[in-house]
DNA sequence: TCAATAATATGACCAACGGTCAGTTACTGC
DNA sequence: GCAGTAACTGACCGTTGGTCATATTATTGA
């Protein structure tokens, strides 16, 4: 006995290994600029066995993904399992996604090919439904404590808590984004500063959605 | 006389023609799906012409996209011509947005391509910088605006100009591409009309960058 | 009018890729 | 040892983006 036990473990670590190529790959190139062939020489494996464990590139390149999704839940919860005052912590949390993007620009890259039209297409059904779970206990993380800051009358509770997580999100999303890719046309161009950018939008929402007792809490954060 | 002049126009509506081929197949299959052949065959050329007109695949796949951004800037141009009050203006821009991509979304999705990391790589620097050029010519559009609407008091002068078309403009782009993609899920599995939190979200900036004068007006309309 | 020249178009061809699978190796239990 | 199973291999395949020697068509000039 113990054996298959053993084996079970092996199997896992050979899957993290092949995820260690497969990321130190991706991170280099990107997805379409990658090819199986040098994940599996980076790995020491043959190409064949990389499909033993994954169904097709995208497959890997999603659990290299997944990685990255990790950190960033694990970043939250701190931050949330602190307990600090609801309006607090909703600034952490902005702040705490761009950090995330600061030490983690590689995986941020990779989580823009969610979005990608056509990209699920060359995914596993069992993947996809794996980054759609874990992507939910994200939402539901921040939901939960937008509603206590409903209950605690420092969030306008006319609003939908989801609705106000998917806009938060989606607005730093995108902002983040865009400083990845543009950050220094705009900045030679137009002479903006899109981190000042950010924080400006990600202050204006924030705003928008409180209470007027909420607001007073937040400008003494 | 005028031989060059017929054999340029010439050019061009070859050029127009690869371009009505290329669409078809890429409205049909994305980017990555989509082939050289079968962009060949239905154009009824050689694939070996194609890259007399275009030096890839992707600045074809490019040259289709700014299709969808001349209607873009068309119809934004219509709003901003009918020179309504700044209010009524910035709100009917936001809802042309929406219109866009009601009646384009194929172009619609083929934009999301130009935020694609290593995307750029496969461009060519000509093809590269006529987007750019583009672009430019939208961002300003929107922040001369946005400036009249803080000359006359409209728009909090507080605020940088541009900084706020960054704002709408990626907060309007980043819902309605998760409208594309999941607002079906969104809806069966918790029950948020996508649609209503772009509308929503819309209005909360709109509001969060207004004078009390403003706010008044954006009642009104 | 027609050969010379230039411009345009062709499609067989190539290298590179994602993915497959018949065959080999390593391990287990008896 | 040895049969049976699980894990691994890499030559191979079909497809693709892109190339280029050749062919076709259009233009020129005498």
């Amino acid at each position: 006995m113990g054996i298959t036990e053993r084996k079970e473990r092996e199997k896992e670590s050979r899957k993290e290994s092949i995820i260690d190529a497969a990321q130190k790959v991706f991170f280099e190139k990107g997805l379409n600029l990658s090819t199986m062939d040098e994940i599996a020489e980076t790995a020491e494996l043959a190409k064949g066995t990389l499909y033993l464990y994954y169904h097709s590139k995208e497959d890997l390149y999603l659990d290299v993904m997944m990685r990255g999704l990790k950190i960033l839940r694990t970043m939250f919860k701190t931050v949330i399992d602190h307990k600090l005052p609801v309006v607090q912590t909703l600034v952490m949390l902005a702040d705490t996604y761009t950090a995330f993007y600061e030490t983690n620009k590689n995986y941020f890259r990779m989580m823009h090919f969610f979005n990608t039209p056509q990209f699920h297409k060359q995914v596993s059904e069992e993947m996809m439904q794996s980054c759609d779970r874990f992507n939910q206990s994200l939402w539901t993380m921040i939901t939960e404590i937008i509603e206590r800051g409903m209950t605690e009358k420092k969030l306008r509770a006319d609003l939908n808590p989801l609705e106000i997580a998917i806009i938060m999100w989606s607005n730093a999303s995108t902002l983040l984004m865009r400083i990845d890719n543009q950050h220094e046309m705009f900045m030679k161009k137009m002479n903006i500063d899109l981190n000042n950018t950010l924080r400006m939008s990600n202050m204006l929402l924030l705003e928008s959605v409180m209470t007027e007792h909420g607001k007073q809490e937040l400008r003494t954060v």
